[in-house]
RNA sequence: GUGAUUGUAGCUCAGCUGGUUAGAGCGCCGGAUUGUGGUUCCGGAGGUCGCGGGUUCGAACCCCGUCUUUCACCCCA
């Protein structure tokens, strides 16, 4: 049987675990200093937990897992014959893949709330499930990294958001642009087209224009169904340009896109001073299909790197009353790990120091001296240095290739002259040079 | 889900309009070299040509199916 992983899934070396590791570690501190607390959930969900919570696309991409022990059986004719994915589906999964981790947090929340002390501040990092076709920077199993505020509706929580966002990618030395925008501003352009009940297309259509350009966007919508009135009007408001002032004029007959204009405003006022390398900006093509965002919205773009956006998030008002709790609003943003590396390896931005750690391997050079050798081992190691026995007496060159491969610098020799000695010569591999060392003085190079 | 695209040794790839025993470089193993590697030289192992079917006297090459890779759309981190 040949070897091989399933679709959009992936290995990680030791180099690239390190590596990976280094950006958890730049955003966990970044999640911590702010107040939000790690919690972790189970890695599949009932399989109603999750859908209907994402639109049609998402529910599409939900990874299900298939029931166990004799149910079809259980599943009378008429399902079989009716052939519908969805009622059929029901019947032969229960259980499903998270798709995110918002979703399991508002389930989470809902479950524990007598245990919460609210507003809730929590950070997970943990992978997800999507049934995508892999592409660049998209695979089917993939990290987000997620922190969330849930019980408060200050806009306060969005603005250290944003915050979260410049702080965490500047200390990995990534540029980004944050882009900002409000649902209900969306909201409000469709209530003054009137066409509310195709607030979906229309966003959809919104959302091209940077790939398509402004006709491309009006056809789009026209092939959607929406009137030839309301796609001249916008047609007009795209040629007069989409700037906050042209807007507030727009969205004069709307409380809905009032709201959301004044929450924009409030945000970027609040969220300028304190920055140090992210550029906030307000993108009224914005418009993210998750179905459970309904008030501020925000994606980040990576500068210089032609990739999916490294980020994205919003507010939530409505997403733990599915769940049974009223009146409580949400908001988070998400760091796609994958994509982060993918930006920083290409920029060249990991740090040396990620996957070189100081190390010495101890040569082997027959029975005798191996126990010798391995006193030695013991000891650097209960000094807290990185020390390991070669376990064969195998030749030199073979010794030195191995250290070598593996990223160790220094090697240690000891062969007949040196048992039971005092100082042990010690090879620095990236050198040549060597030099006869006592325990201190290698605690002291490499502890 | 729609439309393209890719697959030959561990890796990167050659392989002519279908023609005998499928090649190279790197890597790997052994030797020159039994306590100091990286160079050099010599030798060696390693392939159901993604998988299944078809066309043909004959298929790595043509056709069909399938899986996989990469990409666009859709959607998204």
């Amino acid at each position: 049987m040949k070897p091989s992983i399933a679709k959009g899934t992936r290995d990680f070396s030791a180099a690239e675990v390190q590596k990976r590791q280094h950006i958890m570690n730049v955003l966990r501190e970044a999640f911590e200093l702010r107040g939000f607390d790690p919690i972790e959930t189970p890695s599949f969900e009932n399989l109603d937990t999750l859908t209907g919570k994402y639109g049609e696309e998402g529910d599409r991409l939900i990874f299900k897992i298939l029931r166990s022990g004799d149910f079809t059986s259980k599943i009378d004719d008429g399902a079989w014959a009716g052939k519908d994915p969805k009622t059929l589906g029901a019947k032969v999964a229960d259980k499903a893949l998270r798709y995110d981790l918002t979703v399991p947090f508002a389930r989470y929340v809902v479950q524990h709330q007598n245990e919460i002390a609210f507003p809730f501040k929590r950070y997970q990092m943990q992978p997800v499930w999507r049934a995508d076709r892999p592409q660049k920077g998209r695979f089917r199993e993939f990290y987000q990294c997620d922190a969330d505020v849930v019980g408060s509706d200050s806009l306060w929580q969005e603005v250290e958001l944003v915050h979260l966002y410049d702080a965490a990618f500047t200390k990995l030395g990534l540029p980004t642009t944050i882009k900002i925008n409000n649902r209900k501003i969306l909201a409000g352009m469709a209530e003054i087209l009137g066409i509310k009940d195709q607030f979906i297309s229309f966003t959809v259509a919104i959302d091209k224009l940077d790939k398509v350009g402004p006709q491309g966007v009006l056809d789009e919508m026209t092939n959607q169904g929406i009137s030839s009135e309301a796609v001249f009007r916008f047609g007009q408001w795209l040629e007069a340009g989409m700037t906050l002032d042209a807007l507030k004029e727009v969205l004069a007959e709307s409380e809905e896109g009032q709201l959301g204009l004044e929450e924009l405003e409030f945000i970027l006022t609040n969220s300028q001073s304190g920055l140090q390398s992210s550029k906030v900006e307000f993108d009224f093509t914005l418009a993210r299909g998750l179905n459970y965002y309904t008030g501020t919205i925000f994606e980040v773009a990576a500068e210089g790197v032609a990739i999916g956006s490294v980020g994205g998030g919003g507010r939530y008002a409505d997403l733990t009353s599915i769940f049974g709790l009223k009146n409580t609003s949400g908001v988070g943003i998400s760091f796609g790990l994958d994509r982060i590396y993918l930006c920083l390896e290409e920029l060249g931005l990991f740090p040396t120091e990620v996957s070189a750690r100081p190390a010495i391997l101890f040569a082997n050079f027959g029975e005798a001296e191996a126990v010798s050798a391995y006193q030695w081992v013991t000891k650097l190691v209960g000094q807290g240095v990185r020390a390991e026995l070669y376990p064969d007496a195998a030749k030199l060159k073979k010794q030195f290739e191995f250290a070598d491969k593996k990223g160790i610098v220094h090697m240690a020799m000891v062969g007949t002259n040196e048992m039971g000695a005092e100082a042990i010569p010690v090879k620095n591999l990236s050198t040549g040079e060597q030099e006869v060392m006592s325990l201190e003085q290698i605690v002291a190079l490499l502890g």
